[in-house]
DNA sequence: AACGTGACACAGC
DNA sequence: AGCTGTGCCACGT
């Protein structure tokens, strides 16, 4: 299946979050030069959930936005605490300590 | 082939 | 200090 442009680069950076930490949405279309695309890096990996771990990737409050991209809304919360973080209502708890910025990582 | 909708984020009022 | 509008690209109808 074939990728846009846009949605390789998203996907590829996604694959590079490593295991217990996450990511945010401007971080990675800011980091794509795309600060105003944020919103695309969301429906795009709704599209390619299959294709990238979407669920290490919660908006800018650690809210768990893209959820129902799942086959169930408690699917992403599942993975992320079996990769040893917490989550509480939908929120990623030690968000800070978490968060990988491809900017500061990269 | 065109229009509308969608995992968001930021600036302006 | 909170709300509204705008920007971006992909994808389904």
């Amino acid at each position: 299946m074939k990728k846009s442009r846009f949605a390789e680069q998203v996907i590829e950076l996604v694959k590079l979050v490593p295991r217990g930490r996450v990511s945010t949405y401007g971080a990675i279309a800011k980091y794509l030069g795309a600060n105003k695309s944020s919103r695309l890096v969301g429906t795009i990996l709704g599209k390619a959930v299959h294709d990238a771990p979407a669920h290490r990737i919660v908006n800018r409050n650690g809210l768990l936005s893209g959820k129902h991209a799942f086959e169930t809304p408690t699917t992403m919360q599942a993975l992320l605490e079996a990769e040893g973080l917490t989550v509480k209502e939908d929120c990623v708890q030690n968000f800070q300590q978490v968060l990988w910025d491809p900017g500061i990582e990269l």
